[in-house]
DNA sequence: AAGACGGGGAA
DNA sequence: TTCCCAGTCTT
């Protein structure tokens, strides 16, 4: 038995798995943006790549780099291949530079040693370089087409305002978050599912300048900001 | 539990 | 000028 604080209760539960069904209708009536990596077809290579490239940098910014990106380094093999500097050079445009030359590097080193492909349980994953909560949940997600949520920033906003605020700093260490971010993606197909709530986030329910009177979901949600 | 990494867009 | 961006790794 879980304090009330950390479990997610049967009103939350129900919360989210509405939540999770008007979006993912909304994103499939063509609500949400289209990215090049969202399309079908997308090699794991890439999806991989632009996770890294995402992380603390808008997504816009990563679409108008991707040709660029990956006429430059097609595969794994010529990212390993690749001097460090020249990697570090071609990704200052983007920021974090440094860090994400070594993540890639590594990224491409651990995939020339397993022909390519990730493990599939999540404390494995976890042990690959550069993957942390968020990357292992993308990969189980997009490579094994496990239920997984894609636990970010986006996702702990749209969660905390609708449902009610996490209590710890760490988006990865609370409980309850947690759990109602797994809840989010019990149903329906999850790629649409998180790639909506993703959506909502950016388009609607911003960090900055919310548009709750645009907000499909702004009767059954607790931020009220006017 | 904080700090570092980082350039660029938006307010 | 300040805040924020599909996080991860190090103190």
């Amino acid at each position: 038995m879980s304090s009330p604080d950390t479990a997610l209760g049967t009103g939350e539960k129900r919360k989210l798995t509405l939540l999770a069904a008007d979006l993912a209708d909304w994103y499939r009536q063509g609500g949400g943006r289209s990215f090049p990596w969202r399309e079908p077809g997308t090699p794991l290579y890439q999806l991989v790549c632009v996770e890294v490239l995402l992380q603390r940098t808008r997504a816009e910014t990563v679409a108008s780099f991707y040709n660029r990106f990956f006429t430059r380094f097609p595969g794994w093999q010529d990212l390993a291949e690749a001097p460090v500097e020249v990697l570090e050079e071609f990704l200052r445009p983007l920021g974090l530079w440094k860090r994400r030359a070594a993540s890639l590097r590594a990224l491409a080193a651990y995939a020339a040693e397993h022909d390519g492909m990730f493990p599939n349980r999540y404390e494995e994953l976890l042990q690959v370089p550069a993957v942390g909560q968020y990357v292992a949940h993308a990969i189980l997600m997009f490579q094994h087409g496990e239920r997984f949520p894609l636990i970010d920033v986006n996702m702990a906003r749209v969660v905390e305002r609708f449902v009610r605020p996490r209590k710890l700093a760490d988006i990865r260490h609370d409980p309850w978050l947690q759990q109602a971010c797994k809840w989010l993606v019990r149903r329906g197909d999850p790629k649409t599912v998180n790639w909506s709530v993703l959506d909502h986030a950016a388009l609607t329910c911003r960090a900055r300048n919310p548009d709750c009177q645009s907000c499909l979901v702004s009767s059954r949600c607790a931020f009220k900001a006017v």
